[in-house]
RNA sequence: GGUGGGGUAUCCAAGUGGCUAAAGGAUGCAGACUGUAAAUCUGUCAGGGGUUCCCUUUCGAGCGUUCGAAUCGCUCCCCCACCA
C-alpha cells in the first residue's frame, strides 16, 4: 500500500476541469479544494478542532515563521507539526520562498500583485545569492540562512505530508531578463531542494516542484518543461501572476495547458472565488490563501449574492446597513455562526471591538470555502459543471 | 464664602495675537486585503454649494482692545481642587 497517491475520479469533456483524490498518511484530500493558511501553527481566529469541524482537510505551514519561531527541533520534540498544532490531516508547508518577497529588501521587491507594497515594516531580508537568502529575524535580530538544503531539513522536522522546494518568488514590476535570471535560479534551487530531499528521505513526505516565469509566457513553458522533467509529486504554480485578474487568468491558463496532467496541481496564494472558479476550468487541483481568514478578521464574511456591490465576494459586516440586521449572514449556511448568531451582533462585536467578532466570521468563511470546494467538486461529478461555470460567472 | 486651576469640534486633548476651519488621539463613515511580521493598513471626518476652489458659522456667553483674537481686558455662567 502506498503512503501517496494520486489519481483523477471524475473529467470533463473539453475542459480541465476534473475531480481526484490526493492520499496521504493523514487522509485524503478531495480535490479541487481549499487549503487554510496557518502560518505560524495557528489558524488565526479559530481552533483546529473548529477547523475539523467546518469539513476543511488540509492546512498549510510556513517554514520561514516556524522555522524562527519556535524553530524546527522543538516542533520534531512534539512528534512535528500534526501533533505540535493538533491537526490530524494532511499539511503542506510551504518553502520560505514567498518571504524573499515579502519580507524583501526593497529595490525591485516592491511588489507582486502590482500595487501591494511593504512599506510597513522594516525590511528584514538582508540579501539573496545563488547560495540562498539571509533574513535579519524578526524575533531576535539575529541573522538566519535559508537555503534550499536548510528549507528542506527543517521542513522534514516539521513532517509535513507534502513540502514545497524554496523559491525565489519574483514580483510583477520584474524585467522580464530579469525574471528569467530568477526563474533559472529558482530551477537550481529547486534541483537542490530535491537532492537533499532524496538525501534525508522519509516515505511520509512528497515533494512538490515550482512553476515561475512570472507573466512571460515563454518562461512559464521553459518553468513548466523544467518542473514536468523532475520527479516531483505534485507542482504549484507560484511567483507574479500578473497585475489584474483577467492576467492572473491567463497566466494561469497558459502553464496548465503545458503542464503534465498526472500529478496534482496547486495554484499558490489564490483564494478569490472567481479565481478559484477559473483555476478548476484550467486543471488546478488545490488553492491556498490567506484571504477568507484574514477579511474575516477584518470584519468581512463571504457570501455567495453581496447585496450591495455584485462585483464583490463579501460584505463588510463592520458597515453600519447592518446594525439591525436580525438576519443570519446567510440564511443557507449552516456554519457555527450563521446558525446561531445575526448579523446585528457580529455587527456590534466589531464595533465594540471584542475579537469574538473575528473568531465568528473567521468559522463562516471558513466554511464558505469547503462549502464552495465542495459545490464545485459535486458540479464535476454531476456533471453540471459547465452550467455552474455559467451560473456562477462574473 | 475664600484661594487656585479650568471650560477648544461627537468625545479626549494640543494650541497663549496673524502661517488656525484649528495639531494629535478616539469615535463615526467608507475602502483595501490573494504561498500572513496584517484581529492590520489607508482615506475621510464644522456646515452648505462646487469637490483645483468658493461662501457661511465656530474655540462657555457677552462686550471690548487691535489692521487682525481660540489666544489680550472686563463682566457673567458653569466645572474641579483645596481652605473655611
Amino acid at each position: 500500500m502506498e503512503n501517496f497517491d494520486f489519481r483523477k475520479t471524475k473529467t470533463i469533456e473539453n475542459s480541465r476541469a476534473h475531480c481526484g483524490l490526493i492520499k496521504t498518511p493523514h487522509g485524503i484530500i478531495e480535490t479541487p479544494n481549499f487549503i487554510f493558511c496557518a502560518t505560524r501553527g495557528a489558524i488565526k481566529g479559530a481552533t483546529m478542532e473548529q477547523m475539523e469541524a467546518t469539513g476543511a482537510q488540509c492546512i498549510l505551514g510556513n517554514t520561514y515563521h516556524l522555522g524562527l519561531q519556535p524553530g524546527p527541533d522543538l516542533i520534531e520534540k512534539h512528534g512535528g507539526l500534526h501533533r505540535f498544532m493538533g491537526w490530524a490531516g494532511p499539511i503542506l508547508t510551504d518553502s520560505g520562498g514567498f518571504q524573499i518577497f515579502s519580507l524583501g529588501c526593497g529595490g525591485v521587491v516592491d511588489e507582486i500583485k502590482g500595487k501591494r507594497t511593504c512599506s510597513i515594516h522594516p525590511k528584514s531580508l538582508v540579501k539573496v545569492t545563488e547560495e540562498g537568502a539571509l533574513f535579519r529575524s524578526y524575533v531576535d535580530g539575529s541573522h538566519c540562512w535559508l537555503t534550499p538544503e536548510i528549507s528542506v531539513l527543517i521542513q522534514q522536522k516539521l513532517g509535513a505530508d507534502f513540502i514545497l522546494p524554496l523559491d525565489e518568488c519574483t514580483p510583477f514590476h520584474m524585467q522580464r531578463e530579469q525574471t528569467a535570471l530568477s526563474m533559472e535560479r529558482s530551477h537550481r534551487w529547486e534541483i537542490r531542494s530535491m537532492q537533499q530531499f532524496s538525501r534525508t528521505f522519509e516515505d511520509r513526505q512528497r515533494m512538490y516542484g515550482i512553476v515561475q516565469g512570472g507573466v512571460y509566457e515563454d518562461l512559464r513553458a521553459a518553468s513548466v518543461d523544467f518542473v514536468n522533467d523532475q520527479p516531483f509529486f505534485g507542482q504549484a504554480i507560484g511567483g507574479s501572476l500578473g497585475g489584474s485578474r483577467e492576467q492572473m487568468h491567463d497566466v494561469v491558463s497558459m502553464t496548465m495547458q503545458r503542464l503534465a496532467q498526472d500529478r496534482p496541481t496547486h495554484l499558490l496564494g489564490i483564494g478569490g472565488l472567481q479565481d478559484i472558479l477559473a483555476g478548476v476550468e484550467f486543471g488546478i487541483d488545490t488553492f491556498d490563501c490567506v484571504h477568507p481568514t484574514r477579511i474575516a478578521r477584518h470584519g468581512c464574511a463571504l457570501v455567495s449574492q453581496p447585496e450591495n456591490d455584485k462585483n464583490r465576494e463579501h460584505i463588510n459586516l463592520k458597515n453600519r446597513q447592518y446594525r439591525e440586521d436580525l438576519n443570519p449572514i446567510e440564511n443557507d449556511c449552516d456554519c457555527y455562526t450563521c446558525r446561531n448568531f445575526t448579523r446585528a451582533y457580529i455587527h456590534h462585536l466589531f464595533k465594540a471591538k471584542e475579537t469574538t467578532g473575528g473568531l465568528l466570521l473567521t468559522i463562516h468563511n471558513v466554511r464558505f470555502m469547503v462549502r464552495w470546494m465542495l459545490k464545485i467538486r459535486q458540479a464535476i461529478q454531476n456533471d453540471t459543471w459547465i452550467q455552474f461555470v455559467k451560473t456562477h460567472k462574473k
